[in-house]
DNA sequence: CTGTTAGCGCGTTCAT
DNA sequence: ATGAACGCGCTAACAG
């Protein structure tokens, strides 16, 4: 019986069970070709009693190829939480024979960002379109990344791109707003957030509003008693109160409903109030919040087939379009 | 000029500057080995014009190691958001030259997922305990992982570890509670969470408060109106109210608060209620709440730096104890 | 001082 | 069921 050593290789595994290293790399993966069951045994008994793991490296060197999915971490909040996603979307990527792996330095971007992911020679990379500019996009096509598939907005020509759109909440509830009659509006904009996300889904709510003829008042707030105080107290006024407010998130809406109230106005009859996010709290506390969010697993799924799709040469999953439409939730307060 | 390849390895950068590959891989990354300047310049402009990224799997491959520290993503939602740490933490480790990874299959545990990690051959492994087994452990060990850092409690004798209790959050918050004379607790716990997290954090409550001779009534509900509204009204009855509650997490500390209110019962007087995790709308909404909390930065902080210790050949960074002690955030609710 | 040759690390796969 | 070559980057030893 050979000595157990440090780092067990498929050489080691070989010795052991008497075979060449060829027969070993069949017997663990290639169920082609053909081996005697006696063989076989002999050597699964001795991977197993090494602990032998081969090396990711060594085989995706060889291969030139791996089965992993790579996604940068994305560098902001979304609006739903990253841990959801990423959850969905593993567990979708698994089922399809993927592994997805988390790269964790969140600042990475463009051609920078480019040479490090494509350094770990990914099978395929899902990543912000901010962050995919074409130059890096092409520096991963050019490394041997069969899949880029970008996410966000703009869409763009040089890839194919999940058109998940974070305004796109803003634009839904906004729009619901107006709809109920609602001409004078407000959103907050908050600054604990990287200040180009708070940012564009204020500027989403402006165009939807002025659409119809409607005002925005911009309120630059952060998630505080004094900040949210300071913003609501011109609004006893009724000449500068504004009909309905887009609150950013439901953590924000729910925050402001209760300053309004200690301010002694209603919500909904004073003031009505939306949301983003379908928190669970807001379809508790009272009023009950109306929101709008997007639905996680379907995104986490679409995201899924789609790499998987143009692993295998194909288009987008043609259900991309509908799953990234965010959906209302309409309760007491909006 | 040669013509640009597909996938440009260093052999292609040295034809196109005319050059030997051993030339290139001192250039670009061996600053010992004198080479000229003229030549240098030569192989970097070749390496921008082919936009050449190295190969991680080849690199690794050769020298046996790498900077990675694979992070599997945690099964369950922690306290402090999976998020949150994840971000720290990698900016932590970037610091200290190290580039974060993490796994993306929540389930993997045991003798499995270590065979999944060590295919990686990443320097460092951080995880959870339960998933780090002993023979986990032992197999990454053998698989060349330089440093296996466990994260939770019970501390093991076969790896170093961060004693990360998430139940102590609950531990202090009832110690709290016990402190201001309440000897008739109630503790929520959440049927949402995976049942063994919610149910490991009660009897951690009710340890705490046996010892002082206070009794816990347990809590099953969700986060929903009806879920809480059942098991408060039983409450409206003064003899069968806990004089105190803690509520697990602050989102359901304020829903509590919230159906509390609803109920006719006004916290702190009648009931004190008290969360974790201190959620930025628990220092808003009235009354304010206290929690008990993980200061995450500073966990980051010192999981980051056993890593770099532990591959520098030295034992864990020595504030680990007093970075996983939680804080307790004392406002009105308690 | 500057640059090259040669061989290694590990798993896969073709041809024998 | 096996020997041998291959994929790619690193580096010791060596030559000019």
């Amino acid at each position: 019986m050979t000595a157990v050593p440090p780092h067990p290789t498929s050489a080691d595994v070989a010795r052991r069970a008497g075979v060449s290293r060829a027969t070993v790399s069949y017997v663990l993966n290639n169920a082609d070709h053909a081996i005697s069951e006696e063989t076989r045994s002999r050597v699964l008994a001795a991977a197993r009693e090494l602990q032998y793991a081969p090396n990711a490296s060594a085989r995706s060197l060889r291969a030139g190829r791996s089965n992993i999915v790579l996604v940068p971490v994305p560098e902001a909040p979304s609006t739903p939480g990253v841990d959801t996603v990423i959850g969905h979307l593993d567990g979708e990527l698994t089922k399809r024979g993927l592994r997805m792996l988390l790269h964790g330095d969140r600042t990475a971007a463009g051609i920078q960002g480019a040479r490090a992911w494509a350094e770990l020679r990914p099978a395929a990379v899902y990543l912000n379109v901010r962050r995919g500019t074409r130059p890096a996009v092409a520096l991963l096509r050019r490394a041997g990344v069969q899949a880029v598939l970008l996410g966000g907005v703009p869409t763009v020509p040089y890839a194919p791109c999940v058109p998940l759109d974070e305004t796109a909440v803003g634009r839904v509830a906004t729009r619901h707003l107006l709809d109920r009659g609602h001409r004078r509006l407000a959103c907050l904009v908050p600054r604990g957030l990287p200040a180009a996300f708070a940012e564009r889904r204020f500027r989403a709510v402006v165009e939807t509003a002025q659409a119809e003829g409607a005002s925005v008042e911009r309120v630059d707030c952060d998630l505080t008693t004094d900040s949210l105080a300071a913003a609501v107290s011109r609004w006893r006024d009724p000449v500068r109160r504004p009909d309905a407010v887009y609150a950013h998130n439901d953590e924000f809406a729910i925050a402001l409903i209760h300053t309004l109230h200690e301010t002694g106005l209603d919500v909904p009859r004073d003031v009505a109030v939306i949301g983003s996010g379908n928190r669970p709290l807001g379809a508790l506390l009272r009023p009950t919040l109306s929101t709008a969010h997007f639905v996680v697993p379907d995104i986490a799924r679409v995201i899924a087939s789609s790499i998987r799709r143009l692993l295998d040469g194909q288009g987008l999953d043609p259900d991309v379009a509908t799953a990234v439409q965010p959906r209302l939730v309409l309760r007491e307060s909006a």
